[in-house]
RNA sequence: GCCCGCGUAGCUCAGUGGAUAGAGCGUCUGCCUCCGGAGCAGAAGGUCGUAGGUUCGAAUCCUGUCGCGGGCACCA
């Protein structure tokens, strides 16, 4: 597993400890022990505890609470901590000097990054998300691949990566044929085109009954495939035409949804149309693919089947054709060749599983993914109905993307009609659509993004609670703030004040911004930062309640609270522009 | 049949081998002459599917078992 590193200052706790814990290792126990992990955990009995005489004294022989204490005597905490306790086993428990975490936050004050640690070099990152199919609808399961994508390749550049993003849509294979012909038939300007834009479950439905009702449509379809294959212009040209009514559809639906998605970062099937011969050539001729029932096939290391068969990654049918293998096992080629990717993360459903394993390891095996380059497959778990099965957009209109994309914002939009009536119609619209699609959006990430989770719409239109909406009334109400302090003339103080619970407690969670999102970049997590975000809120919050700001009648106290309030309102913003949720001035 | 994953509060979900397992929703009790109540403070609610094992320590690691989901040769 790929572990954060932290390179250079970083004001968060736990990593200053980390060092301080490790110099002790090494002065009580020896060099050898200078890179323990020195287990620097959250504490429910302090601000952290150190989890390593329990282990040490395994390894060294000893008893736990000797090893606590001998700890103790080597480590140098003076300036930041009080003096550590040892308690039960061999924990010690750790409270930091608010003189020191008030030091720390004034140094996250003063950082651009706001804590964001500077990788020691910057990687080029590939990541493959979203990918829809042509003339086929964006359903819920789209949403989240496309969602938690979105949030992988900001917050990976906001770590100062290099991201490549790889729309991967499918836009080639047998279905053409059939697509092609029903465009023909319904012409391609008029309105059933149109569909391709608007609704295009609709065109392919239409193009599938025709398909199934028999007659000589399914034989041309077929016929179709086999031309449009072997490149026939005007059979190009259609295709081209039917991709470019859908993108259309693709962009409607990443416009309402602010992805960072665009034309230049299509990469669909079809790009790898002309590498797919090369790759059953090389493959063959290294010996790695065989033909086996008429197929040529990849038998990859360490895959059994039924009955402990090798188990086959098809990469050119016995009909000549090419499947999604061979396309895949192009596109890793292309992107640590062509694209010098140190890093793939493959954004894609957790059924692909087996695929993917299988790819990685044809493509080790073919010498096209050299160990350095490590392919993840970010697995996106399904989404299920309410009888636990996973969800399918036949089973209802009201799954359609664009619907509950719909939905969302006019809830939104009721609510804020009936709150904000002052606010002009267009700010209005701009806040529902804000609070309606980050909702929906946040609902998504928040969960772990491989686990399957039941379809709930409710919790996707929820406003309260542990939503896209809490956290951005906390930065609508912090700008309030700040709007009232500029007409009253209160300037925040340059470091914040951190000196009663409240403001501790706050400020300890503002320092773990960096870590978070190194972890949240490191791991491909986003639900780890939506978990950070909410309990920073939550702090921000039970602050804004025990601490009066611009009421405050001393004035220090006053702009130093201001101060904090504002670096929180950086941190909640920089964090939830890592997710892609908007923050909306007021609401 | 084989492989992968998941069973945690009424519901939806978090949970890095560490002390008394958390959050939101829902339920109940308080808090608006308010720097914004889309909020805050608090309460009730759990044999972490189950049986063993490893460990000073297991929701977490290992094995068995039950239940559920997914995948497994020419769709992508």
């Amino acid at each position: 597993m790929r572990r954060a590193h932290y390179p250079g200052r970083m004001p968060a706790p736990e990593i200053v400890l980390t060092q301080r814990f490790q110099s002790a290792f090494a002065a009580a126990f020896g060099p050898e022990h200078a890179e323990a992990d020195p287990i620097i955990r959250p504490s429910q009995f302090a601000d952290f505890q150190c989890n390593a005489a329990m282990g040490l004294a395994k390894r060294l022989g000893r008893k736990p609470r000797d090893i606590a204490a001998d700890i103790l005597a080597h480590v140098e905490l003076s300036d930041i901590a009080e003096e550590p306790q040892i308690a039960g086993p061999g924990f010690l428990n750790i409270r930091l000097r608010t003189d020191w975490v008030a030091a720390q936050a004034a140094e996250l004050a003063a950082d651009p990054r706001l804590g964001a640690p500077v990788p020691e070099r910057a990687e080029t990152v590939v990541v493959d998300y979203s990918a829809p199919n042509v003339a086929k609808e964006m359903h819920v399961g789209h949403l989240r691949t496309t969602v938690v994508g979105d949030s992988i390749v900001r917050t990976l550049e906001k770590l100062g990566h290099a991201v490549v993003r790889q729309n991967h849509i499918g836009d080639w294979g047998t279905p053409f044929g059939m697509l092609i012909e029903h465009l023909l038939e319904v012409g391609e300007d008029g309105p059933e085109a149109e569909l391709l834009k608007t609704d295009p479950n609709a065109f392919y439905q239409a193009a599938r009954a025709k398909f199934d009702g028999g007659g000589d449509f399914a034989e041309r379809a077929r016929r179709r495939v086999a031309t449009l294959q072997s490149g026939d212009a005007e059979s190009l040209r259609i295709w081209t035409n039917l991709v470019d009514l859908s993108k259309q559809y693709f962009h409607r639906i990443y416009d309402m949804l602010d992805v960072t998605l665009t034309d230049e970062h299509l990469a669909g099937e079809s790009t790898y149309n002309d590498q797919l011969e090369s790759v059953c050539e090389d493959l063959e001729a290294d010996g790695i693919a065989r033909i086996s029932d008429g197929a040529l096939c990849v038998f990859p290391e360490g895959f059994t089947g039924r009955d402990e068969q090798p188990l086959p990654l098809i990469i050119r049918k016995s009909d000549g054709g090419y499947g999604y293998a061979t396309t895949d096992l192009a596109a890793i080629r292309h992107r640590v060749r062509d694209l010098g990717a140190d890093r793939i993360a493959y954004v894609v459903g957790t059924a692909q599983e087996l695929h993917f394993r299988m790819v990685f390891t044809t493509a080790s095996e073919a010498g096209w993914l050299p160990e350095s380059v490590e392919p993840t497959h970010v697995k996106i778990g399904s989404v299920l109905g309410e009888d636990g099965k996973i969800l399918r957009t036949r089973s209802g209109a009201s799954l359609r993307l664009m619907a509950l994309l719909e939905e969302a914002v006019a809830t939104a939009r009721t609510v804020i009609d009936e709150l904000r009536p002052d606010l002009p119609e267009a700010e209005r619209e701009q806040i529902a659509h804000d609070i309606g699609i980050g909702g929906v959006k946040y609902a998504d990430l928040s969960t772990a993004h491989d686990s399957d989770y039941t379809f709930d719409l409710d919790r996707m239109l929820a406003l309260t609670g542990n939503t896209a909406p809490y956290l951005q009334y906390a930065v609508a109400r912090i700008r309030s703030i700040g709007r009232r302090a500029a007409a009253e003339g209160v300037t925040a103080a340059e470091a914040p004040l951190v000196a009663n619970d409240a403001e501790r407690a706050l400020a300890l969670q503002l320092l773990e911004f960096g870590p978070t999102l190194a972890a949240v970049g490191a791991e491909y997590e986003p639900h780890r930062l939506c978990a950070y975000l909410f309990s920073l809120a939550q702090a921000f919050t039970a602050f804004y309640d025990a601490s009066p700001i611009l009421k405050e009648a001393d004035a220090e106290v006053r702009a130093g609270r201001l101060a904090l309030a504002e670096l929180t309102e950086r941190v909640l913003v920089e964090g939830l522009d890592a997710l892609g949720v908007n923050a909306p001035q007021q609401m």
